[in-house]
DNA sequence: ATCAAGTCTGAAACTTGTTCTACATTATCC
DNA sequence: GGATAATGTAGAACAAGTTTCAGACTTGAT
């Protein structure tokens, strides 16, 4: 039964990246529609918490067995929500790819609009985020995909001619790392706005240290 | 009363932190470490989930009411749990400090240490990491009590001569954010033992480019 | 059209974090 | 030493995530 419900979680990961799994009806495919958008506004409204499994069963008109057969948890669901809303950031944020010169400032310049488009939706940062963080073994294969996304967008802005050498690759990756890690102490009110900005572009700074002429 | 709740609480936070509320009797105090020590047993156990509060109750011979009051939630508890494990780990480190030349190598030899500790306690690592980045805005002056005994071991283990530069700083925050993050994917399964290291060593070398020199 | 398998629904049940209440114990202060 | 406020106890009650189940509805194959 949990095979089951997994079967149709895989199966719904995003257009972009659907593996074979059984492929959804058109009615499955609205209902999977339909949750993923009644959480992003139960979200929007108050984060994590106000992101009720029993409400966004009803909002979307599905029963809670379904809700769990689709989503197997609250995390599994918020996470799915954030692949959604990554891939919007990433189809927007490809239309007007970054100005600056160096690849570092074009990562800096694309992570602040990514974080400015959070700001805009705070509550629904709180609940993505916090989902993503806290999610556990369970939900790998779904956070992987989110962490796959993230890291397209950065080498997107990175514009790079040749592809990444290894030690771009761990940049990279930490700068992921500390995307989410700040993300995190702003939505908890530890850091402020500015202060994140800082943040990203200190560790920006790692680009050029890892760039393929070894200055 | 949850006021009341909360000056327990902020009473507790540490030994060598311990701020002016209300001076714990002996019998508190008793009280406040059958529950940290409980609490760390559990979690050594099955990590986060593990931690049940009833069980902790129990186990530290304490009502759950009592656990309430000396804790606000699951997650206070177990971030004071945090706090009195950095401790631990703080006073062990400073006894045997790192031995390389460069700042940035001790402080990745630092953090690989602790993390080697974390590795004989993987379930303790969940429980407290996984309660620090799920931890809301109600538990942020814990938070930030932890943040600082990190930041304090890095900045220990750099070893400057003179106090650091709001550069240093900087790098310091970040390799703190690599550093829960890290912690993360590797906790859910997403990165091995090795890929962490990585992941520090690069981070590390934000140290060199932020020492006062400028290179 | 029909049968079987798989899916969806509605509702109850279960689990664990959290809150509340009524009463007992302890601490403080005169 | 006793009044009184604070603290602790036991246990019920509540909230939200998760599981379960019987029955109704779809779907796909024959």
């Amino acid at each position: 039964m949990t095979a089951e419900a997994k079967a149709v979680a895989a199966a719904a990961t995003t257009p972009a990246t659907t593996p074979a799994s059984p492929p959804l009806t058109e009615r499955q495919e609205a209902r999977r529609r339909r949750i993923l958008h009644a959480s992003a506004q139960l979200a929007s409204r108050g984060g994590f918490d106000a992101v009720q499994m029993r409400e966004v069963a009803e909002s979307s008109s599905v029963a809670l067995g379904t809700l769990y057969r689709y989503f197997p948890s609250k995390v599994h669901l918020l996470v799915a929500t954030m692949q959604d809303q990554l891939q919007h950031m990433h189809t927007t944020l490809r239309k007007r790819p970054p100005a600056g010169d160096e690849p570092a400032a074009r990562v800096a310049e694309t992570l602040m609009r990514a974080f400015r488009a959070l700001q805009r939706e705070p509550h629904l940062a709180d609940a993505m985020v916090r989902a993503l963080t806290f999610a556990d073994r369970s939900v790998s294969p779904e956070v992987d995909t989110v962490s796959r996304l993230t890291t397209a967008i950065i080498l997107d802005a990175m514009g790079l001619d040749a592809p990444p050498t290894a030690e771009q690759l761990s940049a990279v990756r930490v700068i992921e790392h500390t995307w989410h890690s700040a993300l995190i102490t702003w939505l908890s009110g530890r850091a402020s706005i500015a202060q994140v900005k800082i943040d990203i572009e200190t560790v920006c700074r790692l680009i050029d240290l890892t760039a393929p002429e070894k200055a």
